[in-house]
DNA sequence: GCCAACGTTGGC
DNA sequence: GCCAACGTTGGC
């Protein structure tokens, strides 16, 4: 099981680092892609690292630190009707879609921006920053993690 | 709101 | 099993 640190984006708007700081932690539910469920369920553990990622906000980019909390579970979402994320064909005996837990870490005093880790040298190979990248849920290098944490305790340059 | 890029669906 | 149409993501 090689990697111990991801990235998992939220749009700020329905869920933000802010509301993960005041819930403590959160299922992170709503994802329907299976390759970003694999990660979940395959191979993501409790005590891994979440870069958390605001898509779709200004600026988008990572907002702060999360923790996986908990052993995949069922989404409840995909068998909750009034759910945007209610999947009619998962079956309850065999569920289609899993997540994990996660709880909040720490909150970047400022989102490091998409073009401030794009300029990243240590960032170059990000899977996340591909372009035409679409995946929620993305594995991250070790020194990936490193690089994004040590920029985040950059003090900004005016 | 636009639209490029991508994943999924469904007809054949 | 191909692939065009469609829907979604997400930066801008």
């Amino acid at each position: 099981m090689p990697t111990r640190h991801w990235l998992c984006k939220s749009e700020p708007d329905v869920y933000s680092i802010d509301d993960l700081e005041r819930d403590g932690s959160t299922g992170w539910d709503g994802v329907r892609n299976y390759q970003a469920r694999n990660f979940m369920r395959d191979s993501m553990r409790p005590g891994d690292r979440v870069l958390f990622w605001h898509s779709n906000a200004d600026p988008a980019g990572v907002a702060g630190v999360a923790k996986v909390a908990g052993k995949p579970r069922p989404d409840p979402s995909q068998f909750d009707r009034r759910s945007p994320y209610f999947d009619p064909g998962s079956d309850p005996d065999d569920p289609t879609w899993m997540m994990v837990d996660v709880a909040f870490v720490s909150r970047f005093r400022e989102v490091i921006p998409l073009d401030r880790l794009r300029a990243e040298p240590a960032l170059a190979g990000m899977l996340a920053l591909k372009r035409g990248n679409r995946l929620s849920v993305t594995p991250v290098t070790p020194e990936e993690f490193e690089a994004v944490m040590r920029m985040s305790r950059e003090r900004k340059r005016v």
